[in-house]
DNA sequence: TGTTCTCCATACTCATTGGTATGGAGAGTA
DNA sequence: TACTCTCCATACCAATGAGTATGGAGAACA
C-alpha cells in the first residue's frame, strides 16, 4: 500500500493546469485536491492559504517565462528567421498557454500580477528587438516591428479560432510574420 | 419621495460595468444591486437567473460591437488613414474596453461566448481588409496586414502598461500602425 | 374609490467553499 | 521498542452567494 504524498511542486503544477482551464476565480482547493487524489489537509500543510498558493503559481510562471528567453545564446548562430521561429515556439509552445492567458486576465485586476506580466513582456520584447536589429532593420522601425510581432503572438492564441478557419489563419499568421521580418 | 425603479437596461449597463472591473466569475447580483441602489428582488423580476443575465450582457456587447462597424458608409469619403483612425476609435474608445477583455477571457471557457466574440472579430477584420484593399495593397498582403493591425489593437489594451512607459508605448503603437498602412 | 398590475424589499433556504482543529498513519531515529 | 517528525484525512465552522416565497408600495385604470 503505497502512501500518496504530494510535494509543493505537485500542487503548483496542478494549480497551473486548473488555472488555465477555469480562470483564477474558480481555482478551488478542493478541486485541485481531488485532481491530486488527496484532501485539503495536504493543501494547508504546504500553503498558508489560497492567496499564497496563487502567488506561488504566478511566481513559477514568471520564472519559466523569463528563463526560457534569457539564454539567447542558444540561437546566436542561427539566422533571424530561425530565431523568430525559436521565440515563437518558446511562447506558444510552452504548454502554459492557457495559464498565461488566465494570468494576463488576472493582471487586469491585480497590480502585483500586472507587474510580473510586464516583466515577462519586457523580456520577450527585448529579445524580439535584438532579432530585428540583427536583421539590419532601420533603428526607427525596430520598436514598431517588435511590437507588431509580439502583438501577433499574443493575439494568436488569444483569439480562439473554429476548426474550419484554423488552417487558413495559421497561414495568415505565418505570412504576417514574414512580412515583418522581410520588408525594409 | 421618488420611487427608484430600474429597467432591464439599467441592470445590463451596470452588469457590463462590473463585468469589466472584476471578471465574469465575480459578477454577483447583490453587488450590482447595491450599485443600482436596489435589492435582489429587482434582479429576479427582470431576469430568470444569473446565467440569463450574463447572456443578456454579451448579447448587448455583440450588438454594439457589430453595429458600430457595420455602417462603414460613414467613412467612405475619408482617406484610408483617417478610416484606420476611425476604426481605432471604434474599438478602443467605446468605453467597454474592459468588459470586452473580460468577455474575451470568458470565451476561452464557453463555446457560445467564443462564437459571439469571433463574429465581432470577423466584422472588424473585414472592415480592416476593406481599408487595406482601398489602399491599393497587394492582394496577398491584405490578410496579413489586417491581422497585424487587429492584433495590435487587441494587444494594445490587453497589455497593461505602467504610467512611465505609457507615452512611449503609445508612440510605438502609432508608428507600428503607420508602418502597416504605408509600406507597399 | 376600489382593483389590478408593475416593480421591489424582506426574510428566508441551501449549496459551496475557505479555513481550522485534531488525530492518525508511516517513515525515520534514538 | 518508544519517540518524533512529516504529511494527510476527517470533521467541523463561518461566510458567501444563488435562488425562492411573500407581501407591500405606488401607479394606472376601472
Amino acid at each position: 500500500m503505497e502512501t500518496q504524498r504530494r510535494s509543493r511542486e505537485d500542487w503548483i503544477a496542478a494549480g497551473m493546469e486548473i488555472l488555465g482551464e477555469v480562470g483564477v476565480d474558480k481555482v478551488r482547493v478542493d478541486r485541485i485536491a481531488a485532481l491530486l487524489g488527496v484532501t485539503k489537509g495536504s493543501f494547508y500543510w504546504h500553503f498558508k492559504d489560497r492567496s499564497q498558493f496563487l502567488d506561488a503559481i504566478v511566481e513559477t510562471w514568471e520564472a519559466r517565462g523569463t528563463k526560457s528567453v534569457i539564454n539567447r545564446s542558444e540561437t546566436d548562430g542561427l539566422d533571424p528567421e530561425a530565431r523568430t521561429q525559436h521565440l515563437w515556439n518558446l511562447i506558444s509552445g510552452n504548454g502554459d498557454t492557457r495559464a498565461e492567458l488566465a494570468i494576463r486576465d488576472w493582471a487586469r485586476r491585480n497590480e502585483a500580477i500586472a507587474e510580473r506580466v510586464q516583466r515577462v513582456d519586457d523580456r520577450r520584447m527585448r529579445y524580439l528587438e535584438a532579432i530585428f536589429t540583427d536583421l539590419g532593420m532601420p533603428k526607427a522601425e525596430v520598436g514598431p516591428r517588435s511590437l507588431l510581432a509580439y502583438s501577433l503572438l499574443i493575439g494568436d492564441y488569444l483569439v480562439t479560432t473554429r476548426h474550419a478557419r484554423r488552417v487558413q489563419r495559421r497561414k495568415t499568421v505565418a505570412d504576417a510574420l514574414m512580412l515583418l521580418v522581410k520588408a525594409h
